[in-house]
RNA sequence: GCCAACCUAGCUCAGUUGGUAGAGCAACGCACUCGUAAUGCGUAGGUCAGGGGUUCGAAUCCCCUGGUUGGCUCCA
C-alpha cells in the first residue's frame, strides 16, 4: 500500500509503504518533517501508512517552513526540562512552550536557579543533544498518564483537567517524559545551536493567587549563524532603545530620587514634545475641536461620582489637607488626576446644550498621574506620570459612527506622518459591565461600520472592551517589529450616566448624549518612546529639536558662523554653532552622533562668498550652496 | 505587588579567594587653526545607591530601604 503526499513545493509524491514523514523529508533533502492530516499525525517517526489512506493529502514540513522553527524550539524546550531536572534534582515541571524568539519553561524548584547556573545547564543540554535520541510519541490513557506523572503534581494538575474524550499524549525522550501534544523533532541531534537567555518569575496558569515558578528562557535554531544572527540583532535592537538614546541625545532623564516612572524632560525632550502638540493641534483646530485646560487635583467627591474612587483608588495619588484651622482640623481629600475625562464632563456640565450644538469635541493635552505597580514602569513607554492628547466627544446617537470615522481619518494622517504602519482591534463587551444589551450593540455596531466605512481590517478582541463600553485600539508596528497601542476610541456608557449629561431635542425633550474617549498619540511620552526607536533617533527633520549645527573650520570663522546662525533663527529654523575647539572632522562626527538633520561647513571660501557647505546626516556632504537657497529649502520643515 | 539579577567618576565599564579604588569617553586647561565620522599633552573628578550588621579590616559577605533591568500579574 502506498499513499500520495504533497510537497511544500506544491507538488504530490508517492510514499512508499512503511514509508514514515521522516523518510519523505530526507527524501527532498530535509532532516525535519511534519505531517498534519486532521491533527492526527504530527512530526513524529510515525509510519504514514497506519494512518493515511490514498488520496489524502498530507502536508510536509520542512526545516525551511516557518512552523519548522517552532517545532525545533519546543523540542528543544523539553530538552531544557530534562537537563534542569539534572542539575535540579526534584524539580517540578510545569510548561514550556515555544514563544516568538525562543522558548522557555516552568520550574518549581528547591532552590532558585540564576544565570549562574546556565553554564551547568547548557552544558547538559548540548550532552543530551549531542546523544541525538529520538522524540517518541505515545497515546497513553488517563490512568496510565497518572501513573507516569505521579511524582509531577503540575502534570498530575493538568492531566485532571483534561476533557474526559481527550487524547492524552506523551512525548518519551531518553529518560524523560513529558505531557505534550507535539509535534516535535525526529531526534534531539537537530537542534544546532541553543542559548538560554534569562530567568523570571511566572505565575501557575498565569494566576497570582498560586505559585510563583521559575521560568528560564531560551532560544535556538538550525544553525549556530542563525543563532549568532538573532544575537546580533539584539544587540542592534538595544542600541536603538529610547531609554538609552533619551540620555544620549539628551531627551529625558530619570532620577531615583524623584520616584520611579517620573521622566524630567530635558530642552531638547520638551522641544520635540512642544512640536508634536503644536502639529497636532492644527489638526485638530481644523477638525472642530476646542482646547480646554482642567485641573490636575480635584476634590475627593469628583472621583466619587465617576467611579474612580473605587474602582482605580489603588492607582490613585490621594492626600489629604487641613481646610480648617489647627484647633479645629477639617480634613479634605483630593486627588491627582488618573485621566482628564472628569474635567471635560464638568465643562459640558456647565451649560444647558441644544442638539444644535452636538457634537462637541474638547480636547486638552492633559497630564496625568498613575500609580502603575513597581514592576511595570519602562522608560518613556510605561510611566507614572504621563501626558495624554486626549478628547472627549459629545454627540447625538445618528453622530457616532460619523464622529468615529472622523476618528479613524486622524488616526490614519497621524500614523502616517509619523511614518508607522498600523493595526486596529476592536474590544467587545467584558463579562463585568455596565449598560444594557442594546447600548453595547449598538456601539459595537457603529465602531465596526465606522472601520467598514474606513475599509480598516480589524481583529475582535472577545470580552476585552473596558466596562463602561467597547472601544478601537489601534497599535502601532515599530522599526523592529514591535506593536505598542496608541490611538483608542472608546465609547462610554458611565460618564453620561454617572454625571446626568443631558441635551435639548428638537422636541424640547431631554435626552443623554454620547461621550466618546479618544486619544491619538496615546500617552505623547510613550509615542516619543516609540518614535526614537523606530528612528534611532534620528528624528524626521521637523521634529529634530535642533535642525541645523554650523560649524566654523577654524576659530577665525566663529564671528561668521554667529552671523549666519542669527539668519537663520531670524527664518524659524532650529539652530546652533558648534564653538568647540576641536578640528572640523571632530564638530562633524559629533554632530552625526547627535543626529543633526543638517551641518553647515563654513570657512574661508564660503564667509567670502555667502555660501554654506551642507552635510546632511545621512546623505553626507551635499556640496555648496547660496545661504537664501538653504534657508527656502528649509521653509518645508515649518508645522504649518 | 511577585520572581530573579543588578546599582563603582557625568557616560560605558574593570576591580582575582575581603587587605580601604582604575581605564576609555565626556569635562576643564594648554598647544594645534584644521575642508566632511573623533589631534596631542596635562588637570580635576568617587562616603563604591542609602542605612545597618559580621570582621583587625568590606566595593567585595549578611540584612533592610530606594532605584534599575528582564519577566509574571495588572493596564479605567
Amino acid at each position: 500500500m502506498s499513499v500520495t503526499v504533497t510537497l511544500p513545493d506544491g507538488s504530490n509524491k508517492v510514499l512508499a509503504e512503511g514509508a514514515t514523514v521522516y523518510d519523505v523529508a530526507a527524501s527532498i533533502g530535509s532532516g525535519l518533517a511534519k505531517a498534519a492530516l486532521a491533527g492526527k499525525i504530527d512530526g513524529n517517526a510515525v509510519d504514514l501508512n497506519t494512518l493515511v489512506k490514498e488520496g489524502d493529502q498530507v502536508e510536509i514540513i520542512t526545516s525551511k517552513s516557518p512552523e519548522a522553527l517552532d517545532i525545533l524550539r519546543h523540542s528543544t524546550a523539553h530538552v531544557m526540562a530534562e537537563a534542569m531536572q539534572m542539575v535540579f534534582p526534584g524539580a517540578q515541571i510545569a510548561f514550556g512552550p515555544q514563544t516568538e524568539t525562543g522558548f522557555f519553561y516552568d520550574f518549581e524548584l528547591d532552590h532558585s536557579a540564576s544565570t549562574d547556573d546556565f553554564e551547568a545547564i547548557e552544558a547538559k543540554i548540548a550532552e543530551i543533544v549531542s546523544k541525538d535520541e529520538p522524540f517518541v510519541r505515545e497515546i497513553v490513557t488517563r490512568s496510565q498518564a497518572e501513573e507516569l506523572f505521579a511524582a509531577q503534581h503540575f502534570k498530575l494538575e493538568h492531566v485532571r483537567e483534561l476533557p474526559a474524550d481527550a487524547e492524552i499524549s506523551v512525548y518519551r525522550h531518553g529518560e524523560f517524559i513529558d505531557l505534550c501534544t507535539g509535534p516535535h523533532l525526529p531526534s534531539a541531534g537537530k537542534i544546532g545551536a541553543f542559548k538560554l537567555m534569562k530567568v523570571a518569575g511566572a505565575y501557575w496558569k498565569g494566576d497570582a493567587s498560586r505559585e510563583m515558578l521559575q521560568r528560564v528562557y531560551g532560544t535556538a535554531f538550525f544553525t549556530k549563524k542563525d543563532l549568532d544572527t538573532y544575537l546580533f540583532n539584539i544587540e542592534e535592537a538595544e542600541k536603538r532603545d529610547h531609554r538609552k538614546l533619551g540620555r544620549e541625545l539628551d531627551i529625558f532623564m530619570m532620577d531615583e530620587l524623584a520616584g520611579a516612572g517620573l521622566p524630567l524632560y530635558l530642552p531638547h525632550g520638551a522641544r520635540i514634545i512642544r512640536l508634536m502638540q503644536e502639529w497636532l493641534r492644527r489638526e485638530l483646530y481644523r477638525r472642530g475641536y476646542e482646547e480646554v485646560i482642567t485641573p490636575h487635583i480635584y476634590r475627593a467627591e469628583v472621583w466619587k461620582t465617576s467611579g474612580h474612587y473605587d474602582f482605580y483608588h489603588e492607582n490613585m495619588y490621594f492626600f489629604h489637607i487641613n481646610e480648617g484651622t489647627e484647633d479645629e482640623p477639617r480634613l479634605s481629600e483630593y486627588a491627582v488626576k488618573p485621566m482628564n475625562c472628569p474635567g471635560h464632563v464638568l465643562l459640558y456640565r456647565n451649560d444647558i446644550h441644544s442638539y444644535r450644538d452636538l457634537p462637541i469635541r474638547y480636547f486638552e493635552f492633559g497630564t496625568v498621574y498613575r500609580h502603575e505597580m513597581s514592576g511595570v514602569v519602562h522608560g518613556l513607554l510605561r510611566a507614572r506620570g504621563f501626558t495624554q492628547d486626549d478628547a472627549h466627544v459629545f454627540c447625538r446617537v445618528d453622530q457616532v459612527v460619523d464622529e468615529v470615522v472622523a476618528i479613524l481619518d486622524l488616526a490614519d494622517i497621524v500614523m502616517k506622518t509619523f511614518g508607522f504602519d498600523y493595526e486596529a482591534e476592536i474590544s467587545t463587551r467584558p463579562a463585568k459591565s455596565i449598560g444594557s444589551d442594546e447600548m453595547w450593540e449598538f456601539a459595537e455596531s457603529a465602531l465596526k461600520e465606522a472601520c467598514a466605512r474606513r475599509d480598516l481590517a480589524y481583529e475582535i478582541n472577545e470580552g476585552d472592551g473596558a466596562f463602561y463600553g467597547p472601544k478601537i485600539d489601534i497599535k502601532v508596528k515599530d522599526a523592529i517589529g514591535r506593536t505598542w497601542q496608541c490611538s483608542t476610541v472608546q465609547v462610554d456608557f458611565n460618564f453620561p450616566e454617572r454625571f446626568d449629561l443631558t441635551y435639548r431635542t428638537a422636541e424640547n425633550s431631554t435626552e443623554r448624549p454620547f461621550m466618546l474617549h479618544r486619544a491619538l498619540f496615546g500617552s505623547i511620552e510613550r509615542f516619543l518612546g516609540i518614535l526614537i526607536e523606530h528612528y534611532a533617533g534620528a528624528l524626521p527633520v521637523w521634529l529634530s529639536p535642533i535642525e541645523v549645527r554650523v560649524i566654523p573650520i577654524a576659530d577665525r570663522h566663529i564671528e561668521g558662523a554667529q552671523a549666519l546662525r542669527a539668519r537663520l533663527e531670524a527664518a524659524d529654523i532650529r539652530v546652533e554653532v558648534d564653538t568647540d575647539n576641536a578640528p572640523m572632522r571632530v564638530k562633524i562626527a559629533k554632530a552625526q552622533s547627535d543626529k543633526i538633520p543638517y551641518m553647515l561647513v563654513v570657512g574661508d571660501k564660503e564667509l567670502a562668498d555667502n555660501t554654506v557647505s551642507v552635510r546632511e546626516r545621512h546623505e553626507g556632504d551635499l556640496g555648496t550652496q547660496n545661504v537664501d537657497d538653504f534657508i527656502e529649502m528649509m521653509k518645508q520643515y515649518v508645522i504649518r
